[in-house]
DNA sequence: ATCCAAAGATTACGCTCGTAATCCTGAGCC
DNA sequence: GGCTCAGGATTACGAGCGTAATCTTTGGAT
């Protein structure tokens, strides 16, 4: 299999969410997207961008003088990994625990709930019509 | 209220795990509990505590020459806390698509399924009979 | 009385992170 | 032909983290 996700910090998300939101972008289309919603300056972002290429996250091909960057893992994928990585380490890997906190002690609202639930049906209606792998 | 559970780094949880389950502990407690699934040198698990006393996860009280120690916070605290950290950074602070991804894409045991979808049957019923708070 | 082992206090060291600044180069504008 | 501006490359710098070592004190064993 290609190379697992690599871990993500905190401000590389933020650049990474325009990533997948982009598909593909350059240093100014990524500075532009965020400067909106925070106050980082060029080479802030320039270094966040430089990290996550040297990590794998990014791939960069060179477009005349400058670079074009795209995300080298799914959104999904990303989410998925740091998904387990954080049941691993604060739910000893177990996801229903988790569920079960936020639901008795975060008074997630009816819908939410709703929404999960048929979730769970749906879930669980392909499990059973399909072969245990 | 009181103050909010801090920070705590990956290999503090693996520490603050044994208080939650010692309950009240000296260094030599801890050092012995970890001693056989990994392998850290008694200055390394002291220098955690220090750093979770620091950082107020732990409380210390001076027993004779040595020291007690023992949580400050619960390990619901810390975990719903770390949770909703998480969901905010990963998953926009949205439950459900969490969910959703580990179902569809882990194969979540049918187990499990049953397991969440009993919880949320009980949460439905409890927040139906219940007057919104 | 002596010596050891456990634990507190202090210090270390290389890595990653957040947040840039500096320096350089090339492309476009006047 | 200079000036400016974007963006690449290099460097910075303090905080926190993982993982300890060293130095010091002291209670318990002999």
């Amino acid at each position: 299999m290609s190379a697992p996700a690599p871990k993500i910090t905190e401000a590389e998300w933020t650049v990474m969410r325009v990533f997948w939101q982009l598909g593909e972008a350059s240093l100014g289309d990524v500075v532009r997207a965020l400067e909106d919603q925070l106050e980082w300056k060029p080479r802030t972002v320039q270094s966040l961008m430089r990290r996550l290429v040297e990590k794998g996250a990014l791939v960069s091909e060179s477009q005349g003088r400058d670079f074009r960057y795209r995300p080298a893992f799914s959104q999904d994928e990303c989410q998925l990994d740091e998904g387990k990585t954080f049941l691993q380490r604060v739910f000893d890997g177990r996801l229903t625990p988790f569920v079960a906190a936020m639901v008795e002690k975060e008074e997630i609202s009816r819908d939410e709930i709703r929404e999960l639930r048929a979730l769970l049906d749906e879930a669980e209606k392909k499990t059973s019509t399909r072969k245990r792998s």
